[in-house]
DNA sequence: CGCATTCCCTGGGTGC
DNA sequence: TGCACCCAGGGAATGC
């Protein structure tokens, strides 16, 4: 399940793999993997690749005049070989690269999306910052959670204030600053918030360095593993010791995602 | 408007 | 071995 340290990654090997190149015919098995697919063909052929860049979960292949925004929910990926014909049923879209090479965009479950737009900014309206944006600071944080009544993890999950965080990074964060996800973000102390922001920015961050997380049926693109599920603290971890104070950690469900959480560090 | 719930989709796992 | 059922979950759509 690819949250911002895996698209990053993705996007960091998509650039490496097929930076100057453009596509040359387009395969479309599965249309309702894409939106509002009338103009995309002509969009996307024939259009040198000029920039890979990610927002939030999404990623941004800049096209000569538009971007194709592509997110890939809970199983899509890409890889790379010489046929332009379908390599399986869960193959959707097939891109032909002028080198002769084709990418392949898979999804088992057909969850992910994709999209042409001339105006990015307009499409993601609805993300907030990046967990390394200036202007993403304690104060930004606590003014935007002091009125809202939701639970901490239906918060982070939501998008709207700090992007990138899903079901993984959301239960790290919990429990790295020792907060309940069931908590009320309205009843946050500053001191909690900033535990909140701190860490944030350090799991995304020091996940990214490892190439993200490889877990359950997510592996990243043209399978190249991360390595930051070594280094998960609570998820994934039912009944194994917490590592700080050695209960055992519990799995339940809040804001209907299954949630991980050391009881005794992680008071309401 | 804000927050909660439902739905999409398939393979893997479980129970009988 | 086969079959029915349930679960995983990001975000759009829908509900209250």
């Amino acid at each position: 399940m690819p949250e911002l340290p895996e698209v990053e990654t993705v996007v960091r090997t998509l650039e490496a793999l097929i930076t100057g190149c453009s596509f040359n015919d387009v395969h479309i098995h599965t249309p309702s993997i894409i939106n509002h697919n009338e103009s995309f063909v002509s969009l996307v052929i024939n259009r040198p690749l000029q920039s890979f860049k990610r927002r939030g979960k999404y990623i941004l292949l800049g096209l000569d005049e538009s971007t194709l925004v592509i997110h890939l929910r809970m199983e899509g990926r890409f890889f790379i070989n010489h046929e332009f014909s379908r390599p399986n049923k869960h193959v959707h879209v097939s891109f032909k690269l002028n080198d002769g090479r084709v990418l392949h965009y898979q999804d088992t479950r057909k969850f992910g999306r994709m999209l042409i737009t001339q105006d990015v900014n307009h499409t993601l309206s609805h993300l907030g910052l990046e967990f390394d944006d200036p202007h993403f600071t304690v104060e930004y944080l606590f003014g935007a959670l002091k009125n809202k009544k939701t639970t901490l993890k239906a918060f982070l999950l939501s998008q709207s204030i700090i992007c990138g965080l899903g079901n993984i990074y959301t239960d790290e964060v919990c429990f790295r600053a020792r907060l309940h996800p069931e908590k009320n973000v309205g009843t946050l102390t500053m001191n909690e918030v900033k535990a909140i922001h701190r860490e944030i920015k350090l799991v995304l961050s020091e996940a990214i360095a490892l190439g993200g997380s490889s877990i359950r049926t997510y592996t990243n693109a043209m399978g190249i593993d991360g390595l930051f599920q070594l280094q998960l603290q609570v998820h994934m971890r039912a009944k194994q010791p917490c590592i700080a104070c050695g209960h055992l950690i519990e799995k339940t469900s809040v804001a209907n995602r299954g949630t991980y959480i050391c009881k005794h560090c992680q008071k309401r």
